[in-house]
RNA sequence: GGCCCGGUGGUCAAGCGGUUAAGACACCGCCCUUUCACGGCGGUAACACGGGUUCGAUUCCCGUCCGGGUCACCA
């Protein structure tokens, strides 16, 4: 069992040194949950932070969960967040394979160098339901732990079937530190002996990550908090190995509610679910990045970050260490205010799929109803909805005509629309300036505030109590005759 | 259950021994107004509980309670 010790010093020399270097390591399941995005985010923050080096590793090795095509949800979302890598699968770089199953090799070499060093053994033990049961068969105890040199390769040359396992002190206590959490102490005796290599030769996530962690130079490890009790064990890894711990930031999860994590299982939206929702890409980041991390200082009322001044403005210390439980009423919010704030040529062109499902044909221009939607509509998914009237009118019932506010009935309504035919008729350009005037004008005329003359007409025209737009815009956007026609069906309604 | 972590309004959160305890979402009023919105202004609402330490605790320590995580040949 000669080991080259040739490869592992060469090993160590590719390694990148003295610059941030983060990686997300997404295993390909084919949905990105809102608590994968929001580490990848703060990973990726935190690389570009320290202008170091974001990478992307892909970490395949449980054979059972294989999902074909989730390799390819993890590149779009991260193309399309922005959240570019730097190294990866697709890139490359100096520190490749960067898929853990075409490293397989490496493990298996690495965990024997540790049994070598003595911080691991092989372990032939059957894989029984006794040992789940019974929960007091302590791993300490486990048989293999003091098996001879001799007896472990004659089982090895039986070609017996084994584990790796870490040989955790039974004495003493293990501390690390996490950035956000500080020093956090065990006992080793609450430490197993955990798997490194499994039976089918491949490593453990546990095993896995910190190998690759070590071999790609990655200074800072992001992660959930769900691996906080397991750095104890990895903390005698990097012990055993004689290598340099990285920092650990760990993040609590995201929460669906007060107990219970998002998760796809209560069908907890992913970042696919919410595009389809409705929700924007630039307004799910920036919600998602003041979910469990909070600018402090100078910055500290800003909540509005394009990605560069997250990137600016990221720091560790801000990230929180309780869970955070999703508010889908604030992500709208930031939704609603990303979508207010675009250009409107910006707006038009995002919102037009959504009108056109409401505005068949090209017979009224998008562009005009997007300009109307932009400050009233928070999702776009609402949009189809807001817009149908445009295309035929709803059938309606005559009560609409009464409106305490705009002191209309059914015979203030029948007046109003009768005084504004033959105005509207009598226009000549069919703008938006001269309409308003007129309008304006006419209710000047009649001596009656604007609200009674324009509340029957914006319900003659469109249908419904609300729309988007008022009775001047509404009246441009369908056309003189259209609005014509609109207006005497009305009329015949309050006869 | 053992071990680890956390606990500021309904939610996200600032605060790091002395504050009228920020801000945002949601909610409620008012203003603006050709509906609804947008926008503007204002309001309701919080330091889990009990002990310490201290001249003084939301801030520090201990306990209780509540919540989360973890105890896999899954990641």
């Amino acid at each position: 069992m000669a080991l080259d010790m040739k490869f592992f010093e060469e090993m160590e020399a590719r390694i990148p040194k003295g610059k941030v270097r983060t990686r997300f390591a997404p295993s390909p399941t084919g949905y990105m949950h809102v608590g994968n995005l929001r580490t990848a985010l703060y990973t990726w923050l935190i690389a570009r932070n320290a202008g170091g080096t974001f990478i992307l590793r892909i970490e395949d090795t449980d054979q059972g969960r294989l999902v074909k095509g989730a390799t390819e949800v993890i590149y779009r979302t991260m193309a399309e967040c922005g959240l570019t890598h730097d190294e990866g699968p697709d890139v490359g770089g100096p520190v490749g394979p960067y898929i853990q199953t075409e490293r397989r090799p490496l493990y298996k070499q690495y965990a024997e160098l540790l049994v070598e060093k003595g911080g691991a053994y092989y372990c032939f033990c059957e894989k029984t339901e006794s040992e789940e049961d019974s929960g007091d068969f302590n791993r300490g105890d486990d048989p293999c732990r003091d098996m001879s040199g001799s007896e472990v390769a004659a089982n090895l040359a039986a070609g017996k079937p084994y584990v790796i396992r870490q040989r955790i002190p039974h004495e003493g206590s293990t501390t690390f530190h996490d950035i956000s959490f500080g020093d956090i102490t065990v006992e080793n005796k609450e430490l197993d002996d955990q798997v490194l290599i499994k039976r089918d030769g491949l490593p453990t996530y546990n095993f896995a990550n910190v190998i690759d962690d070590h071999l790609m130079g990655i200074t800072h490890v992001v992660r959930g908090s769900e691996y906080l009790s397991s750095a104890p064990k990895y903390n005698l890894l990097y012990q055993g190995f004689g290598w340099d711990i990285p920092t650990y930031v760990h993040c609590s999860p995201v929460m669906r509610d007060a107990q219970n994590k998002m998760s796809k299982r209560h069908g907890d939206p992913s970042y696919e679910d919410l595009k389809a929702l409705g929700y924007i890409t630039s307004a799910i980041l920036n919600y998602v990045a003041l979910l469990g991390w909070s600018p402090r200082g100078e910055l500290a009322e800003q909540e509005i970050f394009t990605m560069e001044e997250l990137a600016k403005a990221f720091d560790i210390a801000g990230i929180s260490k309780s869970p955070a439980i999703f508010d889908i009423e604030k992500l709208t919010h930031f939704n609603a205010t990303y979508l207010r704030s675009m250009e409107p040529a910006a707006f038009a062109k995002v919102a037009e799929p959504y009108i056109r499902q409401g505005v068949k044909g090209e017979r009224f221009d998008a562009a005009q109803i997007a300009a109307l939607l932009q400050a009233r509509c928070e999702k776009l998914t609402e949009i189809p909805e807001k817009v149908d009237f445009f295309d035929t009118l709803p059938e309606y019932d005559k009560e609409l005509f009464t409106n305490k506010k705009s002191k209309t009935n059914d015979e203030v309504s029948l007046a109003m629309l009768e005084a504004t035919l033959p105005v509207l008729e009598g226009m000549d350009k069919w703008e938006q300036e001269p309409i308003h005037d007129a309008l304006i004008a006419l209710a000047e005329k009649l001596e009656v505030k604007n609200a009674t003359l324009m509340w029957p007409l914006r319900i003659a025209i469109a249908g419904k109590a609300v729309t988007p737009g008022g009775a001047v815009e509404l009246c441009h956007i369908l056309g003189k005759d259209e609005v014509i026609r609109r207006m005497k069906i009305g009329m015949d309604k309050l006869k």
